[in-house]
DNA sequence: AAATGTGAAGTTGTTCACAGCT
DNA sequence: AGCTGTGAACAACTTCACATTT
């Protein structure tokens, strides 16, 4: 992953940052106006110290004796991770688990909208989605350029992954969320997040072992 | 996440060691006998001196002037993480996303088998999978203490999570890989590793910005 | 010559201790 | 009194430099 902007706040930080505000947003819900730093990093699960370092890598936020404005932290947290406002992606790979993340409604809770979806067999695609979003691969570079795409989620088979990714870069994402299992290489401008549930898994085979 | 017996190697290293042994395996699928840490390290994403330094935390398998017997390293790697045999897991909550994993390839590929998956609504989740393994949330002890089960992935509404987490610690589940976006509590001897989507994508979205 | 293994140096991230507001 | 903000100490992790082995 590359950052390009501001270099100064460190990738954890920026990862607990998003912790933070899921928790803001359950508390806004619940009509909580105001929270102590010691009480967020308790639902956060890390420590209260922690917490406030955290927010003052981008500013000062919170009032001495009292605590957070939960609605102006929410609101300043997604500002600095930009997604105050809806954020549209795509979609690459409508096979088993893309088909999933295409119904999936955590996304679009947190800010983002799957505008497209895209697949090699559009005709297998539609077995596996009821969707009307999906469109051939060749589509993609219209898409993108007509919604403004940035990012797009990556769940094709690892042996097309880095050949798919090579195009998303070409047609101007610079964000791709892959969940193939591999490393892909991809141009400076363009940030990679992976997500592979078998290393997860493995890891926590690691720590069970007595 | 917790560690129970050996607190020597770092963290991050064990998940390091999970994606050598998804390259391990590629190259042994593809014949290849010996590989150096500069070349696996590259396949990895790493620096060879970080591959290095991750092998020596457990011992030392290298030939110096030649390299790693792919093979035996491989080995190695999947005695330490525990997956040298074919590990038994449950999944508990068969909505979008339980569905979907329930269908999801990469698990038995990696040496986990899905052996039962559990609803507190069978008619319902029945609908959204044909899959025969699906038993109400009661039937959990006997299915995990007859299959000698330590390991859930938790695909439940974040409402429910906790209450289920604990049913999960009570029958003896030690380690979690949890879907639901919350830290859960857990006692001591449970480990649990959590994969959040809308994070993920929300931290690229940091990463992107100009 | 080619590559590993490793102590030591360097970097990054976390926690402490306490000063400073409200 | 209660709680935030932060420099300084600490801990974890990464990289370097190079000795060592084949």
């Amino acid at each position: 992953m590359k950052k390009s902007g501001k270099p100064e706040i460190p990738r954890k930080a920026i990862y607990r940052l998003s912790i933070y505000l899921r928790c803001l947003q359950r508390l806004k819900t619940n009509g909580i106006e105001t929270i102590s730093s010691d009480a967020l990093a308790k639902a956060a699960g890390v420590k209260s110290t922690q917490l406030r370092k955290d927010l003052t890598y981008f500013g000062q936020f919170g009032t001495r004796g009292l605590g957070y404005d939960v609605s102006q932290l929410s609101g300043m947290i997604s500002d600095l991770l930009g997604t105050s406002s809806l954020q549209p992606v795509i979609l690459v790979g409508v096979g088993n688990l893309g088909a999933a993340l295409l119904t999936y409604r955590g996304f679009q809770e947190e800010g983002f909208e799957v505008v497209a979806a895209f697949d090699a067999d559009v005709a297998e695609a539609r077995k596996r989605s009821k969707s009307k979003k999906i469109h051939a691969l060749s589509k993609m570079r219209s898409v993108v350029q007509q919604h403004g795409i940035r990012m797009a989620i990556l769940a094709v088979p690892v042996t097309v992954a880095q050949e798919v990714a090579n195009q998303l870069a070409d047609v101007g994402v610079v964000g791709i969320l892959n969940f193939a299992p591999m490393v892909l290489q991809v141009p400076d401008e363009v940030s990679v997040s992976n997500v592979n549930l078998a290393i997860e898994l493995e890891n926590l085979s690691y720590f069970i072992q007595d």
